[in-house]
DNA sequence: AAGTCAAATCGAATTATCTCAATACGTATG
DNA sequence: CATACGTATTGAGATAATTCGATTTGACTT
């Protein structure tokens, strides 16, 4: 009963960005008593080489930050809402061409148009009957781009 | 004739700067709004300002493109996932000290950690019987702050 | 006013994701 | 070998996101 889908991981072949610093002079201790990490064991007879715990609240994010981050992935983490970005970089389209793109039903098309303006990712313009919609900010492309380049390196 | 509402229009206009906000409705350029569909008409029967369907088709995205990007949001699109990135950005962490830093149990720690390591986002160094984690490509920071900075501006 | 068209919204079914206790696995150490 | 420890995986219930027909809203046209 032993059978793993697949535990085998070459996980070490590349190593492009690896600012590894050292422990020694790794300035990070508070003079509060605990410094981190390997230290510890001598303190007492526990082994203890990791897991410091006093570090460990200098890497807590602010969570406001981590949640407007959040709410940018969220938008952009779909297919169908990409496929709509990436229409709209040579400039506006109106919904009903953008139903053509998706090739989905009117309602679907959108409740996702509905998310990128929440979002911020796109903007509207209202022709008549018309909704245009464009992208708000060029950054928006910058992050997919990103994106594009990251995801084709595995 | 076709007063098609922008159809081309290389020129990308997606500027941050621009002091229109959308709100509900607000129509701009053009002052006298609908001087377009009232041609239409007398063109033929049919009723087409919008919505070609010819030029859409050079607006959709390569689909491998897209589920790369869709892959790299969906691994970020998450307040957990997040905060351990943030976490990693001054060096690499065993997974004890990620379980403190996320304040949730082993099995959820783990499980998200094993999303990032899936998307490339993060990458493992075993150390006896510790793991340690580490961001695999800084341009997921990049990534990171760019959508700070959109999910800020509105 | 009635009709038409483009969009937006609603509601409910389907599908995906998150969470976490229980369990399995690997690596030490006794 | 047995035990302890750190970590990975599994399975299932809870939660969230997606889909799309039906309906509504707003803007014209006749």
């Amino acid at each position: 009963m032993s059978e793993r889908p697949e535990r085998e991981n070459p996980s070490n072949m590349t190593n492009q960005s690896d600012g590894e610093r050292d422990g020694t002079g790794d300035g990070i201790d508070d003079g509060t008593g605990s410094t981190s990490a390997t230290l510890r064991r001598l303190e007492e007879g526990s082994e203890r080489a990791c897991c410091a715990g006093s570090v460990v609240d200098d890497r807590r994010p602010d969570p406001e930050r981590v949640a407007s981050e959040e709410a940018v992935f969220k938008a952009l983490a779909n297919e169908k809402r990409l496929a709509v970005v990436h229409a709209l970089r040579d400039g506006e389209l109106c919904a009903c061409d953008l139903e053509a793109v998706l090739d989905a039903p009117q309602s679907t098309v959108a409740t996702h148009l509905r998310k990128l303006r929440d979002a911020g990712i796109v903007r509207t313009r209202k022709d008549g009957k018309w909704t245009h919609y464009r992208i708000a900010d060029t950054a928006s492309l910058q992050l997919i781009d990103l994106a594009a380049a990251l995801g084709r390196e595995p």
